[in-house]
DNA sequence: TTTAAAATTTAGGCAAATCTAAAAATTAAA
DNA sequence: TTTAATTTTTAGATTTGCCTAAATTTTAAA
Protein backbone atom coordinates (compact mmCIF):
# COMPACT_ATOMS: atom_id res chain seq x y z
CA UNK A 1 0.00 0.00 0.00
CA UNK A 2 1.23 3.68 -1.34
CA UNK A 3 0.58 5.75 1.90
CA UNK A 4 -0.80 9.65 1.71
CA UNK A 5 2.63 11.11 2.11
CA UNK A 6 3.95 9.13 -0.34
CA UNK A 7 1.26 9.75 -2.93
CA UNK A 8 2.43 13.64 -2.24
CA UNK A 9 6.04 12.99 -2.63
CA UNK A 10 5.19 11.22 -6.34
CA UNK A 11 3.07 14.09 -7.46
CA UNK A 12 6.19 16.69 -6.24
CA UNK A 13 8.87 14.57 -8.29
CA UNK A 14 6.96 14.75 -11.03
CA UNK A 15 5.97 18.53 -11.07
CA UNK A 16 9.59 19.17 -10.54
CA UNK A 17 10.92 16.92 -13.10
CA UNK A 18 9.11 18.62 -15.72
CA UNK A 19 10.84 21.52 -15.15
CA UNK A 20 14.40 20.47 -16.19
CA UNK A 21 15.59 16.88 -17.43
CA UNK A 22 17.99 16.64 -14.79
CA UNK A 23 17.10 14.27 -11.49
CA UNK A 24 15.18 16.34 -8.60
CA UNK A 25 17.57 17.81 -6.01
CA UNK A 26 16.14 17.15 -2.08
CA UNK A 27 16.25 20.30 -1.64
CA UNK A 28 14.11 21.18 -4.51
CA UNK A 29 11.38 18.47 -3.01
CA UNK A 30 11.53 20.12 0.34
CA UNK A 31 10.93 23.38 -0.59
CA UNK A 32 7.79 22.21 -3.17
CA UNK A 33 6.71 19.83 0.09
CA UNK A 34 7.33 22.83 2.60
CA UNK A 35 8.92 20.58 4.57
CA UNK A 36 12.67 19.89 5.65
CA UNK A 37 15.30 18.23 3.62
CA UNK A 38 16.21 15.68 6.80
CA UNK A 39 12.63 14.88 5.86
CA UNK A 40 13.00 14.33 2.58
CA UNK A 41 16.44 12.01 2.20
CA UNK A 42 14.04 9.50 4.66
CA UNK A 43 11.55 9.25 2.63
CA UNK A 44 13.25 9.26 -0.71
CA UNK A 45 14.69 6.00 0.92
CA UNK A 46 11.11 4.33 1.68
CA UNK A 47 10.16 5.29 -2.04
CA UNK A 48 13.59 3.78 -3.21
CA UNK A 49 12.65 0.52 -1.17
CA UNK A 50 9.52 0.26 -2.66
CA UNK A 51 11.02 0.94 -6.14
CA UNK A 52 9.07 3.63 -6.70
CA UNK A 53 11.79 5.99 -7.44
CA UNK A 54 15.84 5.41 -8.79
CA UNK A 55 17.67 6.81 -6.37
CA UNK A 56 21.64 8.00 -5.94
CA UNK A 57 22.52 9.76 -2.74
CA UNK A 58 23.94 13.19 -3.59
CA UNK A 59 22.39 12.60 -7.08
CA UNK A 60 18.72 13.43 -6.66
CA UNK A 61 15.96 11.11 -7.58
CA UNK A 62 13.99 10.23 -11.03
CA UNK A 63 10.68 8.92 -10.86
CA UNK A 64 10.96 4.86 -11.60
CA UNK A 65 8.00 3.47 -14.51
CA UNK A 66 5.66 2.54 -11.47
CA UNK A 67 6.44 5.65 -9.46
CA UNK A 68 5.27 7.46 -12.59
CA UNK A 69 2.38 5.38 -13.57
CA UNK A 70 1.16 6.37 -10.10
CA UNK A 71 2.18 10.06 -10.24
CA UNK A 72 0.41 10.63 -13.62
CA UNK A 73 -2.56 8.72 -11.96
CA UNK A 74 -2.77 11.31 -8.81
CA UNK A 75 -2.37 14.04 -11.45
CA UNK A 76 -5.45 12.63 -13.21
CA UNK A 77 -7.23 12.44 -10.23
CA UNK A 78 -6.66 15.90 -9.43
CA UNK A 79 -7.66 17.78 -12.42
CA UNK A 80 -10.92 15.54 -12.99
CA UNK A 81 -12.07 16.56 -9.55
CA UNK A 82 -11.22 19.95 -10.70
CA UNK A 83 -13.41 19.80 -13.68
CA UNK A 84 -16.29 18.34 -11.67
CA UNK A 85 -15.59 21.23 -8.77
CA UNK A 86 -16.13 23.64 -11.29
CA UNK A 87 -18.38 22.44 -13.82
CA UNK A 88 -21.07 21.13 -11.58
CA UNK A 89 -21.16 22.47 -8.17
CA UNK A 90 -19.94 25.96 -9.56
CA UNK A 91 -16.68 26.67 -7.66
CA UNK A 92 -14.50 29.20 -9.18
CA UNK A 93 -11.32 28.59 -10.80
CA UNK A 94 -9.24 29.71 -7.80
CA UNK A 95 -11.23 28.00 -5.56
CA UNK A 96 -10.70 24.12 -6.62
CA UNK A 97 -7.38 23.52 -5.68
CA UNK A 98 -7.25 22.92 -2.51
CA UNK A 99 -10.60 20.24 -2.43
CA UNK A 100 -8.91 18.46 -5.23
CA UNK A 101 -5.66 18.25 -2.88
CA UNK A 102 -7.72 15.81 -0.94
CA UNK A 103 -10.08 14.37 -3.45
CA UNK A 104 -6.92 13.23 -5.59
CA UNK A 105 -6.39 10.80 -3.13
CA UNK A 106 -9.73 9.01 -2.64
CA UNK A 107 -9.16 5.66 -3.94
CA UNK A 108 -11.17 3.71 -6.37
CA UNK A 109 -10.29 2.83 -9.88
CA UNK A 110 -13.85 2.80 -10.39
CA UNK A 111 -14.91 6.00 -9.31
CA UNK A 112 -11.86 7.58 -11.34
CA UNK A 113 -13.41 6.13 -14.41
CA UNK A 114 -16.82 6.78 -13.90
CA UNK A 115 -16.11 10.77 -12.95
CA UNK A 116 -14.63 10.58 -16.15
CA UNK A 117 -17.06 9.53 -18.06
CA UNK A 118 -19.92 11.16 -15.94
CA UNK A 119 -17.62 14.70 -17.08
CA UNK A 120 -17.73 13.67 -20.79
CA UNK A 121 -13.85 12.49 -20.72
CA UNK A 122 -12.29 16.09 -20.63
CA UNK A 123 -9.03 16.24 -21.57
CA UNK A 124 -7.91 19.88 -20.02
CA UNK A 125 -8.98 21.12 -16.41
CA UNK A 126 -10.47 24.52 -15.70
CA UNK A 127 -6.66 26.11 -15.44
CA UNK A 128 -6.54 24.27 -19.07
CA UNK A 129 -3.77 21.78 -17.47
CA UNK A 130 -4.22 18.09 -19.63
CA UNK A 131 -5.72 15.35 -18.40
CA UNK A 132 -3.84 12.26 -18.78
CA UNK A 133 -6.31 9.00 -19.89
CA UNK A 134 -6.81 5.83 -17.77
CA UNK A 135 -3.81 4.70 -19.96
CA UNK A 136 -1.78 7.74 -18.69
CA UNK A 137 -1.43 9.48 -22.23
CA UNK A 138 -1.63 13.20 -21.95
CA UNK A 139 -3.54 15.08 -24.89
CA UNK A 140 -1.18 16.22 -27.71
CA UNK A 141 -0.85 20.09 -27.06
CA UNK A 142 -1.19 22.66 -29.38
CA UNK A 143 -0.23 25.51 -27.13
CA UNK A 144 3.61 27.63 -26.12
CA UNK A 145 4.13 29.35 -23.11
CA UNK A 146 3.69 32.81 -23.36
CA UNK A 147 7.53 33.57 -22.52
CA UNK A 148 8.45 31.72 -25.74
CA UNK A 149 6.62 34.09 -27.85
CA UNK A 150 8.13 36.26 -30.22
CA UNK A 151 8.00 40.66 -30.01
CA UNK A 152 4.45 41.33 -32.15
CA UNK A 153 3.31 37.90 -31.84
CA UNK A 154 0.11 37.40 -29.96
CA UNK A 155 -2.59 34.32 -29.01
CA UNK A 156 -5.19 33.41 -26.64
CA UNK A 157 -4.83 32.12 -23.26
CA UNK A 158 -5.47 28.27 -23.29
CA UNK A 159 -4.03 27.35 -19.53
CA UNK A 160 -1.85 28.16 -16.51
CA UNK A 161 0.64 25.66 -15.68
CA UNK A 162 0.24 26.31 -12.01
CA UNK A 163 -2.66 26.62 -10.19
CA UNK A 164 -2.17 28.44 -7.05
CA UNK A 165 -4.26 30.48 -5.53
CA UNK A 166 -2.17 33.81 -5.18
CA UNK A 167 -1.10 32.93 -8.82
CA UNK A 168 -4.89 32.75 -9.80
CA UNK A 169 -5.81 35.80 -8.15
CA UNK A 170 -3.08 37.61 -9.68
CA UNK A 171 -4.30 36.69 -13.13
CA UNK A 172 -8.04 37.74 -11.79
CA UNK A 173 -6.88 41.41 -11.00
CA UNK A 174 -5.13 41.91 -14.53
CA UNK A 175 -8.66 40.36 -15.80
CA UNK A 176 -6.47 37.44 -17.03
CA UNK A 177 -8.67 34.47 -17.60
CA UNK A 178 -9.32 31.37 -20.37
CA UNK A 179 -9.78 32.84 -23.66
CA UNK A 180 -8.44 36.23 -22.95
CA UNK A 181 -6.26 37.76 -25.68
CA UNK A 182 -2.83 39.21 -25.39
CA UNK A 183 -0.05 40.37 -27.81
CA UNK A 184 3.61 40.73 -27.00
CA UNK A 185 4.53 44.89 -26.86
CA UNK A 186 8.22 44.54 -25.66
CA UNK A 187 10.49 42.20 -24.51
CA UNK A 188 13.09 43.24 -21.64
CA UNK A 189 16.32 41.01 -22.04
CA UNK A 190 17.49 42.14 -18.18
CA UNK A 191 15.04 40.00 -16.19
CA UNK A 192 13.27 38.80 -19.48
CA UNK A 193 9.73 40.12 -18.63
CA UNK A 194 7.56 41.35 -20.83
CA UNK A 195 5.10 44.40 -21.95
CA UNK A 196 2.25 42.64 -22.96
CA UNK A 197 -1.73 44.30 -24.36
CA UNK A 198 -4.69 42.68 -23.03
CA UNK A 199 -8.08 44.12 -24.03
CA UNK A 200 -5.87 47.23 -25.66
CA UNK A 201 -4.60 47.84 -22.30
CA UNK A 202 -0.75 47.61 -21.51
CA UNK A 203 0.21 45.98 -18.59
CA UNK A 204 3.79 44.64 -18.03
CA UNK A 205 4.47 40.91 -16.46
CA UNK A 206 7.27 39.29 -14.86
CA UNK A 207 9.14 36.27 -16.70
CA UNK A 208 7.58 34.34 -13.80
CA UNK A 209 4.29 34.75 -15.15
CA UNK A 210 4.73 34.58 -18.44
CA UNK A 211 6.35 31.57 -18.19
CA UNK A 212 3.04 30.02 -16.74
CA UNK A 213 0.64 31.22 -18.77
CA UNK A 214 -0.29 28.72 -21.93
CA UNK A 215 -0.69 30.64 -24.95
CA UNK A 216 -2.34 29.13 -28.49
CA UNK A 217 -1.38 31.10 -31.59
CA UNK A 218 -3.78 31.57 -34.32
CA UNK B 1 -7.43 20.01 13.83
CA UNK B 2 -9.46 16.64 14.25
CA UNK B 3 -7.46 13.48 12.29
CA UNK B 4 -8.96 10.99 10.26
CA UNK B 5 -8.65 8.38 13.06
CA UNK B 6 -10.04 10.40 15.67
CA UNK B 7 -13.04 11.24 13.00
CA UNK B 8 -13.46 7.26 12.34
CA UNK B 9 -13.86 6.80 16.72
CA UNK B 10 -16.49 9.50 16.56
CA UNK B 11 -18.45 7.95 13.65
CA UNK B 12 -18.09 4.83 15.68
CA UNK B 13 -19.17 5.95 18.62
CA UNK B 14 -22.27 7.75 17.46
CA UNK B 15 -23.40 4.60 15.63
CA UNK B 16 -23.33 2.42 18.80
CA UNK B 17 -24.71 4.83 21.09
CA UNK B 18 -27.95 4.61 18.44
CA UNK B 19 -28.57 1.12 19.65
CA UNK B 20 -28.76 1.99 23.34
CA UNK B 21 -29.25 4.41 25.98
CA UNK B 22 -25.75 3.62 27.79
CA UNK B 23 -22.75 4.78 27.19
CA UNK B 24 -20.46 3.13 24.78
CA UNK B 25 -18.16 0.45 26.34
CA UNK B 26 -14.57 -0.01 25.05
CA UNK B 27 -15.02 -3.43 23.80
CA UNK B 28 -17.92 -1.97 21.65
CA UNK B 29 -15.85 0.20 19.96
CA UNK B 30 -12.73 -2.29 19.50
CA UNK B 31 -15.12 -4.68 17.85
CA UNK B 32 -16.75 -2.01 15.72
CA UNK B 33 -13.77 -0.58 14.46
CA UNK B 34 -11.96 -3.92 14.08
CA UNK B 35 -8.91 -2.61 16.60
CA UNK B 36 -7.50 -3.55 20.49
CA UNK B 37 -9.62 -2.61 22.97
CA UNK B 38 -6.19 -1.11 24.70
CA UNK B 39 -6.05 0.78 21.62
CA UNK B 40 -9.35 2.57 22.37
CA UNK B 41 -8.73 3.50 25.60
CA UNK B 42 -5.78 5.44 24.39
CA UNK B 43 -7.63 7.07 21.47
CA UNK B 44 -10.70 8.02 24.18
CA UNK B 45 -8.26 9.69 26.41
CA UNK B 46 -7.48 12.43 23.31
CA UNK B 47 -10.70 12.51 22.16
CA UNK B 48 -11.21 13.77 26.31
CA UNK B 49 -8.76 16.04 26.04
CA UNK B 50 -10.19 17.71 23.02
CA UNK B 51 -13.38 17.88 24.78
CA UNK B 52 -15.32 15.60 21.97
CA UNK B 53 -16.37 12.91 24.16
CA UNK B 54 -17.35 12.24 27.88
CA UNK B 55 -15.16 9.60 29.24
CA UNK B 56 -15.26 7.84 32.78
CA UNK B 57 -13.02 5.02 33.24
CA UNK B 58 -13.99 1.85 33.08
CA UNK B 59 -18.04 3.11 32.65
CA UNK B 60 -17.68 3.86 28.77
CA UNK B 61 -17.55 7.25 27.24
CA UNK B 62 -20.72 9.59 25.47
CA UNK B 63 -20.03 11.91 22.67
CA UNK B 64 -20.18 15.90 24.40
CA UNK B 65 -22.06 17.81 22.43
CA UNK B 66 -19.28 19.02 19.45
CA UNK B 67 -18.21 15.88 19.08
CA UNK B 68 -22.22 14.52 18.14
CA UNK B 69 -22.03 17.43 15.71
CA UNK B 70 -18.53 16.60 14.52
CA UNK B 71 -19.86 12.58 14.05
CA UNK B 72 -23.17 14.24 12.45
CA UNK B 73 -21.27 16.21 10.22
CA UNK B 74 -19.53 13.33 8.76
CA UNK B 75 -22.47 10.63 8.61
CA UNK B 76 -23.93 13.86 6.28
CA UNK B 77 -21.21 13.51 4.01
CA UNK B 78 -21.32 9.89 4.20
CA UNK B 79 -24.74 9.64 2.90
CA UNK B 80 -24.71 12.51 0.51
CA UNK B 81 -21.34 11.35 -1.09
CA UNK B 82 -23.57 7.91 -1.33
CA UNK B 83 -26.31 9.63 -3.28
CA UNK B 84 -23.80 11.38 -5.47
CA UNK B 85 -22.32 8.00 -6.60
CA UNK B 86 -25.21 6.16 -6.94
CA UNK B 87 -27.32 8.51 -8.79
CA UNK B 88 -25.12 10.40 -10.80
CA UNK B 89 -21.92 7.87 -11.22
CA UNK B 90 -24.12 5.04 -11.63
CA UNK B 91 -22.91 2.55 -8.58
CA UNK B 92 -24.90 -0.08 -7.25
CA UNK B 93 -26.34 0.50 -3.53
CA UNK B 94 -23.74 -2.19 -2.70
CA UNK B 95 -20.68 -0.65 -3.93
CA UNK B 96 -20.89 2.74 -2.49
CA UNK B 97 -19.70 2.35 1.18
CA UNK B 98 -16.09 1.71 1.00
CA UNK B 99 -15.74 4.79 -1.64
CA UNK B 100 -17.68 6.69 0.88
CA UNK B 101 -15.76 5.85 3.70
CA UNK B 102 -13.18 7.52 2.33
CA UNK B 103 -15.01 10.60 0.53
CA UNK B 104 -16.31 11.93 4.27
CA UNK B 105 -13.24 12.85 5.27
CA UNK B 106 -12.74 15.42 2.77
CA UNK B 107 -12.77 18.92 4.56
CA UNK B 108 -14.54 21.36 2.58
CA UNK B 109 -18.02 22.77 4.19
CA UNK B 110 -18.44 25.02 0.47
CA UNK B 111 -18.48 21.03 -1.11
CA UNK B 112 -20.84 19.74 1.24
CA UNK B 113 -23.20 22.17 0.96
CA UNK B 114 -22.74 22.56 -2.85
CA UNK B 115 -23.04 18.72 -3.52
CA UNK B 116 -26.09 19.01 -1.33
CA UNK B 117 -27.51 21.37 -3.68
CA UNK B 118 -26.05 19.76 -6.73
CA UNK B 119 -27.99 16.09 -5.51
CA UNK B 120 -31.44 18.24 -4.72
CA UNK B 121 -31.27 17.90 -1.03
CA UNK B 122 -32.04 14.68 -0.70
CA UNK B 123 -33.53 13.42 2.72
CA UNK B 124 -32.30 9.44 2.36
CA UNK B 125 -29.44 7.91 1.20
CA UNK B 126 -29.56 4.74 -1.44
CA UNK B 127 -29.94 2.66 1.43
CA UNK B 128 -33.03 4.44 2.92
CA UNK B 129 -31.14 6.11 5.51
CA UNK B 130 -31.56 9.59 6.69
CA UNK B 131 -29.03 12.71 5.96
CA UNK B 132 -29.04 15.07 8.36
CA UNK B 133 -29.25 18.56 6.67
CA UNK B 134 -26.69 21.69 7.22
CA UNK B 135 -27.71 22.68 11.33
CA UNK B 136 -27.17 18.58 11.97
CA UNK B 137 -31.54 17.92 11.84
CA UNK B 138 -32.61 14.35 10.46
CA UNK B 139 -35.53 14.09 8.74
CA UNK B 140 -38.39 12.84 10.37
CA UNK B 141 -38.94 9.37 9.81
CA UNK B 142 -42.18 6.76 9.32
CA UNK B 143 -40.36 4.06 9.20
CA UNK B 144 -40.31 0.83 12.06
CA UNK B 145 -37.52 -1.79 11.91
CA UNK B 146 -39.67 -4.66 10.75
CA UNK B 147 -38.35 -6.77 14.07
CA UNK B 148 -41.11 -4.12 15.75
CA UNK B 149 -43.85 -5.19 13.32
CA UNK B 150 -46.85 -7.29 14.63
CA UNK B 151 -47.58 -10.70 13.46
CA UNK B 152 -49.74 -10.29 10.39
CA UNK B 153 -48.76 -6.73 9.39
CA UNK B 154 -47.31 -5.75 6.31
CA UNK B 155 -45.15 -2.83 4.54
CA UNK B 156 -42.87 -1.68 2.48
CA UNK B 157 -38.90 -1.94 2.75
CA UNK B 158 -38.30 2.16 2.95
CA UNK B 159 -34.15 1.49 3.88
CA UNK B 160 -31.84 -0.64 6.48
CA UNK B 161 -29.72 0.71 9.07
CA UNK B 162 -26.66 -1.04 8.22
CA UNK B 163 -24.88 -0.67 4.73
CA UNK B 164 -22.11 -3.21 4.91
CA UNK B 165 -21.21 -5.21 2.08
CA UNK B 166 -22.36 -8.34 2.97
CA UNK B 167 -25.76 -7.62 4.52
CA UNK B 168 -26.74 -5.65 1.50
CA UNK B 169 -25.51 -8.62 -0.94
CA UNK B 170 -27.42 -11.33 1.42
CA UNK B 171 -30.67 -8.85 0.65
CA UNK B 172 -30.17 -9.04 -2.64
CA UNK B 173 -30.24 -12.84 -2.78
CA UNK B 174 -33.62 -12.75 -0.69
CA UNK B 175 -34.66 -10.50 -3.70
CA UNK B 176 -35.16 -7.65 -1.01
CA UNK B 177 -34.50 -4.12 -2.29
CA UNK B 178 -36.00 -0.74 -1.35
CA UNK B 179 -39.66 -0.77 -2.21
CA UNK B 180 -40.03 -4.39 -1.57
CA UNK B 181 -43.58 -5.34 0.14
CA UNK B 182 -42.73 -7.87 3.06
CA UNK B 183 -45.69 -9.48 5.39
CA UNK B 184 -44.68 -11.11 8.51
CA UNK B 185 -46.58 -14.65 9.11
CA UNK B 186 -44.78 -15.99 12.05
CA UNK B 187 -42.94 -14.27 14.84
CA UNK B 188 -40.45 -17.04 16.66
CA UNK B 189 -39.82 -16.06 20.47
CA UNK B 190 -37.26 -18.40 21.31
CA UNK B 191 -34.83 -16.34 19.01
CA UNK B 192 -36.68 -13.23 17.56
CA UNK B 193 -36.46 -14.47 14.33
CA UNK B 194 -39.32 -14.16 11.25
CA UNK B 195 -41.12 -15.84 9.10
CA UNK B 196 -42.44 -13.44 6.58
CA UNK B 197 -43.62 -13.67 2.58
CA UNK B 198 -42.11 -11.84 0.03
CA UNK B 199 -43.35 -11.72 -3.71
CA UNK B 200 -45.60 -14.65 -2.31
CA UNK B 201 -42.51 -16.80 -1.37
CA UNK B 202 -41.69 -17.73 2.33
CA UNK B 203 -39.09 -16.70 3.62
CA UNK B 204 -37.31 -17.31 7.61
CA UNK B 205 -34.92 -14.32 8.52
CA UNK B 206 -32.60 -14.05 11.65
CA UNK B 207 -33.57 -10.83 14.22
CA UNK B 208 -30.22 -9.84 12.97
CA UNK B 209 -31.83 -9.05 10.20
CA UNK B 210 -35.02 -7.93 10.70
CA UNK B 211 -33.67 -5.09 12.85
CA UNK B 212 -32.02 -3.43 10.23
CA UNK B 213 -34.76 -3.28 7.62
CA UNK B 214 -36.66 -0.12 7.62
CA UNK B 215 -40.78 -0.67 6.85
CA UNK B 216 -43.03 2.18 6.23
CA UNK B 217 -46.72 0.96 7.05
CA UNK B 218 -49.87 1.91 5.07
C1' DT C 1 -20.17 -12.76 49.89
C1' DT C 2 -16.26 -14.61 48.22
C1' DT C 3 -14.24 -16.03 43.93
C1' DA C 4 -13.79 -16.66 39.10
C1' DA C 5 -14.48 -14.59 34.64
C1' DA C 6 -14.78 -10.71 31.76
C1' DA C 7 -13.85 -6.01 30.67
C1' DT C 8 -10.81 -2.23 30.93
C1' DT C 9 -6.68 0.22 31.72
C1' DT C 10 -1.62 0.69 32.19
C1' DA C 11 3.09 -0.10 30.79
C1' DG C 12 6.29 -0.58 27.41
C1' DG C 13 7.24 -0.93 22.34
C1' DC C 14 6.93 -0.21 17.33
C1' DA C 15 6.38 2.07 12.60
C1' DA C 16 5.42 6.29 9.97
C1' DA C 17 6.51 10.89 9.21
C1' DT C 18 8.34 14.63 10.86
C1' DC C 19 11.98 17.72 13.23
C1' DT C 20 16.88 19.84 14.85
C1' DA C 21 21.67 19.62 15.02
C1' DA C 22 25.82 17.71 13.48
C1' DA C 23 28.59 15.28 10.01
C1' DA C 24 29.79 14.29 5.28
C1' DA C 25 29.91 15.21 0.37
C1' DT C 26 29.66 18.27 -3.47
C1' DT C 27 30.20 22.70 -5.76
C1' DA C 28 31.99 27.29 -6.28
C1' DA C 29 35.30 30.81 -5.24
C1' DA C 30 39.65 32.58 -4.22
C1' DT D 1 43.80 23.47 -6.13
C1' DT D 2 42.86 24.49 -1.74
C1' DT D 3 39.27 26.51 0.97
C1' DA D 4 34.75 28.15 1.89
C1' DA D 5 29.94 27.78 1.07
C1' DT D 6 26.16 25.00 -0.07
C1' DT D 7 23.74 20.76 -0.32
C1' DT D 8 22.72 16.40 1.40
C1' DT D 9 22.80 12.80 4.70
C1' DT D 10 23.02 10.80 9.38
C1' DA D 11 21.91 10.62 14.26
C1' DG D 12 18.82 11.12 17.70
C1' DA D 13 14.03 12.89 19.21
C1' DT D 14 9.03 13.58 18.96
C1' DT D 15 4.03 12.65 17.93
C1' DT D 16 0.29 9.72 16.35
C1' DG D 17 -1.92 5.54 16.35
C1' DC D 18 -1.46 1.12 17.02
C1' DC D 19 0.17 -3.39 19.35
C1' DT D 20 1.06 -7.23 23.32
C1' DA D 21 1.25 -8.49 27.93
C1' DA D 22 0.37 -7.55 32.57
C1' DA D 23 -2.29 -5.27 36.13
C1' DT D 24 -6.56 -3.50 37.74
C1' DT D 25 -11.52 -3.02 38.10
C1' DT D 26 -16.09 -4.61 37.42
C1' DT D 27 -19.49 -8.18 36.88
C1' DA D 28 -21.38 -12.73 37.35
C1' DA D 29 -21.40 -17.20 39.46
C1' DA D 30 -20.98 -20.31 43.03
Amino acid sequence: MITLAEENYLKAILKLSKNSEDSVSTNAIADELETKASSVTDMIKKLTDKQLVDYVPYRGVNLSKPGLNKAVEIVRKHRLWEVFLVTKLKFKWDEVHYVAEQLEHIKSHKLVDALDAYLGYPQHDPHGEPIPDKDGQFPKSFSKRLSELEKGSSGQVVGVSQDNQSFLQYLNSLKITLGTSISVVQKIDFDNSLEITINNKSVHISNDVARNLLIKQK
